[in-house]
DNA sequence: CTTTCTGCAAACTCTTTGCACTCGT
DNA sequence: ACGAGTGCAAAGAGTTTGCAGAAAG
């Protein structure tokens, strides 16, 4: 039940935070077997897990296949380039989100993006608060 | 060298283009089954990376491991329910992006969001100058 | 007829998992 | 010593592909 420090979580986790790059899992595996010349990618896959589910790693699902891991924990978006395939982090200076002119006067060209939320629809909200409000579970 | 139309093609676009839910691939060969009982599940992707390329349909990739299909074309976000994995269309009625608050007051709860970019980054803007610049392909 | 497209099945990529063993605590 | 964590290899999900035969033009 107790978690334990291991050296491949402690590895993991160095890795991600030190890479400005977006890493995907693979690319983990492969530095921190730099440091540990055995770990498994099961045990990459399993310490990423770990590490997102503790909000210490942010998961980064762009339009690749693969998913990419970010250390940056403040809140922030990508640009992710076709051509050569680097993925740029774009803090938000003043709380707003980067805009497309933004973009532009950097010498980015935007052709396209996407913008998802997560989070909890009005139905099922209503339901949540149906629950509370009528009948508590018997 | 020539595109044909056959029955398979026009059955993927006729089912993602008729659904209002973003349906993954899985269940767009699903759907077209009941017309052409016999498609392969090979075909219907074969047909959506078509659609895809020739923008009849839009790959929406989100926090889920399988793309999904739509057939909205205008340019919209996304919301999607973590408890039921619904997924909204979020039209911009203003040629702006939906708020956070927009949503709230719509009763959505927004727990996180994703936007990334995609384009061509400046330095890679800077090597297709130069090329241009200095020496057209011999 | 020619050429593209299809169905099928096998291959591939990315990720997860069962199991015996290891190593933190 | 106990049990969470590991390495390994096999399984799973989602997607792609080679090939022989079907069918659109």
């Amino acid at each position: 039940m107790k978690e334990r420090r291991t050296r491949q979580l402690a590895a993991v986790a160095e890795v991600v935070n030190a890479a400005h790059d977006h890493p995907s899992a693979e690319e983990v595996h492969r530095r921190v077997r730099r440091k540990l010349p055995r770990v498994s990618v099961g045990t990459v896959y399993r310490n990423l897990q770990k590490l997102a589910a503790q909000q210490t790693v942010r998961v980064v699902q762009l339009a690749d296949r693969a998913a990419r891991y970010d250390g940056m924990l403040e809140e922030h978006d990508h640009f992710m380039c076709e051509r050569c395939g680097t993925v740029t982090d774009l803090l938000r200076k003043h709380g707003g989100p980067v805009t497309w002119p933004d973009l532009g006067r950097a010498g980015y060209t935007v052709r396209s993006h996407a913008l998802t939320f997560y989070g909890v629809c009005p139905k099922c909200r209503a339901v949540a608060d149906g629950k509370r409000a009528t009948a508590p579970s018997s």
